[in-house]
DNA sequence: CACGATGCCGAACACGATGTTCGGTTATTG
DNA sequence: CAATAACCGAACATCGTGTTCGGCATCGTG
């Protein structure tokens, strides 16, 4: 048996509301209130489903992850372009998500899910623990991420993508 | 005429007690009410100084970024290995800062404050984007710190700083 | 297609935190 | 010592939260 009509389309229109929200206040200022009148929902349907806006976003985050794998996987080249790519395409909902306008609090989620990916791709360099590797590759890939969608938005992927290559590769120097 | 003491005694109570609360409970968790409580403070009063608890964070951090400031310049070598041994005294505070657990609101302060000193000391690059740079080393950093007091809290400081420099001179090394 | 189950509504409620006001008290400065 | 400035504390309106309940609709199943 799958799952009940009404279910769906309850949880498919608080997520969209979370989306629709964010865009337009940013995640911090959203109320549960917000969240109800945007989705026409009652409000202890909200609670039967969610326990919290933190819970609603972090299922939200799954989903983003499954979208992600997919793109991901669905793609021949490197996964850095793929995802680089895909989110070219919303940009503004990972504008949103990822910049600094819209607040911190979700960098930390998308981050969790980047550093999945990476882990898997590692080459092991000798005298660095393999988390922290992966820590910082996904660091750097959310470092560039947040500077494309905020001040470079019309950079094509491509070119973003050889950037990261080249930050990788330790091209930025320090005088010590 | 100098700063009435009552209100340098006002305002070092709270923020002792945001101090002392981040360290126990995290700062996304904090209210205004413990505030009070903790420094012993009138609410009316609080409220005669800051007009929120995220105002009082962001004077506390001008607070930090003066001292690390003044430990840098207090130091011979590094600007980096300054950082991390002044970091490392301090150890729970930047900790309960800095970590996962605090939550993630008040890295992108940090964050501000070390891309301040970056900027300072960049060695150009052809082709990168001079604040790319400058946001990439800074993120570098941040990674390197979270990693550091979340996972290995008892690494030297030195030793964290070679770290440093082999993240940035690209030693990690992707499978595409 | 009908019936029992399940999900939704909407209103009400207690609770806790926020930010402001005001009159009275205490500390500081010069 | 006197004028000034800061503090206290209590009260208040406002807002968001999370829960409860009875009545209504929609669903999947027999």
């Amino acid at each position: 048996m799958a799952v009940d009509r009404r279910v769906a389309r309850t949880r498919a229109a608080l997520y969209d509301a979370l989306v629709a929200l964010i865009l337009r206040k940013g995640y911090p200022a959203i109320t549960v209130q917000d969240l109800l009148e945007e989705a026409d929902v009652g409000r202890a349907t909200f609670y039967a489903h969610f326990t919290s806006k933190e819970d609603l976003l972090a299922r939200s985050l799954e989903r983003v992850r499954d979208i992600l794998a997919e793109a991901v996987s669905r793609t021949e080249g490197s996964w850095s372009i793929a995802l680089f790519t895909h989110v070219a395409e919303f940009r503004p909902v990972y504008a949103a998500l990822a910049g600094i306008a819209a607040g911190d609090v979700l960098r930390g989620a998308i981050r969790r899910v980047v550093a999945g990916f990476v882990a898997e791709r590692l080459l092991p360099a000798p005298g660095i623990p393999a988390e922290l590797q992966a820590q910082h590759v996904a660091g750097v890939f959310m470092t560039l991420l947040s500077w494309w969608l905020d001040r470079r938005p019309r950079l094509e992927p491509q070119a973003v993508d050889e950037l990261f290559g080249r930050l990788l590769a330790g091209e930025v120097r320090l005088a010590f």
